[in-house]
RNA sequence: GCGCCCGUAGCUCAGUAGGAUAGAGCAUCGGAUUCCUAAUCCGGGGGCCACAGGUUCGAAUCCUGUCGGGCGCACCA
């Protein structure tokens, strides 16, 4: 579970120990880079197990052609015990055949460290610190958020199977102007509560059903002795009030996507803490904030437009179009002006900052990223840094536009969702594109059992897995790893494929791309039906063979750990690995 | 006008640090079920990887430009 215990981590190993080798008898000039050189299976499996392109890399350098540098390689990897064949290809890949012990090894590498498979040393447990979801505090979760949320989870996950120690934050945004109409929208129900007709939610207030609940507590609590009064007098209680209402809520429905957060961080908190000042304090004495007077936003008309002279940063000396103001005119924070000072509270926990957020906000990642560089660098501990943009969700039903949700008032709601087509669906339906493409998510076709979707095809190898499991234990056969050489090339074929999950991890991780597991267990699961069908036409190929035992004991070990891997995979997506369907 | 993301089969999407003949599913056509779950499998047809240049042994992948789609562009969050 280190990543130098990875198979394919062996091997790089083993080639780099043979190019150091052609380095100390002069054929390679010494110290010559090698990070070039990739280790990784073909393609096309019928050109081996392993490929490397060494030769091609290294041949310049070696001042001689890839094919000449190729067969020095190739002499020196066949004395390999493990290699049983290393050929030149094509322009001068080097490709190995391995025994098959290899494989027979890591079948039993996956039945010893069970759900531990696939876990990776990589991180060296580097602190990352992941900040997901972080939708205001004003209602209930609705489709903007789910994208995000599901695949900020599924990284943190990863990140951690990878061997990072990851925190998974979410910042709650209680201190901006939207959670005075959040409070004042719920004083409206407050008073309807108490029996006042409040008729027709006027605009600019939250008209959402869900704030009646939250009317009625506060009723409850208080009486009526917040009528009528000055709203001074209740705007501070009830913010806090409707906004640990309106949390709650969101954990619910986080809840039901299986997330969960470690911390959720609050912005007036921060303020209160006055990180924000510390901040600026830095940023004028180092000339990154000045006063200043904004310009005219271009290719928009403004009627009110009036110049006012504020505190800005200047992120136009890190890429960005203009300078961005940290204070609005009446000197409170602007909602960067606190989120640099956030991102800094957060670095204090941290060795790395990533934040997934939507692509609506992707005109503010140069000023935020430009802070965090300025500030982090300047302090003396440079943070790396990374905003991750999910791209919009269209909501679809048969092709047409979703209808609004009565509880929200104006939008779908993850739990309206989530109720309707099942946690697992939305998850892998998330999780089967990369983030970076806009995606229409269709109720209508998302509810099919089918190969429309995938999640079912997946769920399906492992049921049927584990089903077969239940029919031997019933037939008293018994899953032993004793008869491997009984085990065939559709076999060895099935494990080659499983055997890539630790890597797939790695890159994964590495990529900061959770999707490439779904595709990868996508994968897997559709080689396992096609071995399982192939009892279909030969009764001698099904998994159990009932006159001979030993030969059903070393397939059912097999499948074992396949639905092992599958599980793992699942676990990690947080996709339920169910054991009948 | 500017910035960011995307453009791969009729449709929905993959394409692993630039690698070998670009892959799946759906749809379509043809097959497999007295047999471990057919929610499955096997096979056929279907591509100027938007377009044009460039970088190099090699480009769907990197760079530049053009076209098309999405998102954003006050002190909102």
């Amino acid at each position: 579970m280190s990543e130098n215990n990875t198979l394919y981590a062996g091997f790089s190993a083993k080639i780099d120990a043979v190019l150091a080798a052609l380095e100390a008898e002069g054929v390679l000039p010494a110290g010559c880079p090698r990070n070039n050189v990739s280790v990784e299976p073909p393609r096309d499996a019928s050109h081996g197990d392993l490929a490397t392109n060494a030769a091609m890399v290294l041949a310049k350098q070696a001042k001689t052609n890839p094919r000449a540098l190729a067969e020095l390689i190739v002499e020196k990897l066949s004395a390999d015990p493990f290699v049983t064949s290393a050929e030149i290809a094509g322009p001068g890949f080097i490709n190995l055949r391995l025994d098959r012990a290899v494989w027979e090894i890591e079948l039993d590498q996956i039945a010893g460290q069970g759900a531990d498979y696939g876990k990776s040393a990589m991180g060296a447990g580097k602190r990352v610190n992941v900040e997901y979801v972080s939708a205001n505090p004003t209602g209930p979760m609705h489709m903007g958020h789910c994208r995000g949320a599901v695949v900020g989870d599924a990284l943190a996950s990863l990140l951690e199977y990878a061997g990072h120690d990851v925190v998974r934050e979410y910042y709650v945004n209680d201190a901006g102007s939207q959670v005075d109409t959040l409070a004042r929208s719920a004083h409206l129900r407050y008073r309807e509560a108490l029996g006042e007709d409040i008729g027709e939610i006027p605009a600019g207030m939250y008209p959402g059903d869900y704030l009646v609940p939250v009317g009625k507590l506060l009723a409850d609590k208080f009486g009526d002795q917040f009528v009528g009064k000055d709203e001074a007098e209740w705007l501070a209680l009830f913010k806090s009030e409707a906004v640990a209402a309106m949390m709650d809520q969101i954990r619910a429905d986080l809840a039901m996507l299986g997330i969960k957060h470690d911390v959720f961080a609050s912005e007036a908190e921060l303020q209160a803490a006055g990180k924000p000042e510390e901040a600026e304090k830095w940023l004028r004495a180092h000339d990154l904030v000045y006063d200043g007077i904004l310009e005219q936003p271009k290719g928009k008309v403004l009627d009110d437009w009036e110049p006012v002279e504020l505190p800005l940063f200047r992120s136009t000396k890190f890429g960005d179009d203009q300078d961005r103001p940290i204070r609005k005119s009446d000197g409170k924070w602007t909602y960067f002006g606190a989120d640099l000072a956030y991102h800094m509270q957060k670095a204090e926990g941290a060795d790395e900052l990533i934040d997934i957020w939507g692509a609506d906000h992707a005109g503010t990642v140069k000023r935020i990223k430009a802070a965090v560089a300025a500030l982090s660098e300047g302090q003396g501990k440079p943070i790396p840094f990374d905003v991750k943009l999910v791209q919009m969700v269209q909501l679809l039903r048969n092709g047409e536009p979703a209808k609004m949700s009565k509880r929200s008032g104006n939008f779908v709601t993850i739990a309206d969702m989530v109720e309707e087509v099942g946690k697992d669906v939305v998850r892998f339906s998330m999780l089967t594109r990369k983030p970076d493409a806009q995606m229409d998510f269709d109720f209508a076709k998302v509810v099919e059992t089918s190969k429309e979707n995938p999640v079912f095809y997946v769920q399906y190898a492992h049921a049927r897995i584990c089903s077969t499991m239940r029919k031997a234990a019933a037939e008293g056969i018994v899953p032993t790893a004793d008869n491997m050489d009984l085990m065939g090339d559709d076999e060895l074929a099935l494990i080659k494929q499983a055997a890539q999950f630790p890597r797939e991890v790695e890159a994964a991780a590495r990529a900061r791309e959770p999707h490439r597991i779904a595709f990868f267990l996508y994968d897997l699961a559709s080689a396992f039906h096609s071995y399982y069908n192939l009892g279909n036409d030969d009764p001698a190929k099904r998994i159990i063979v009932a006159q001979q035992p030993d030969l059903s004991s070393a397939r059912l070990f097999l499948v074992q750990q396949i639905g092992q891997v599958l599980k793992n995979g699942l676990a990690l997506l947080g996709v339920e690995a169910v054991e009948e369907l």
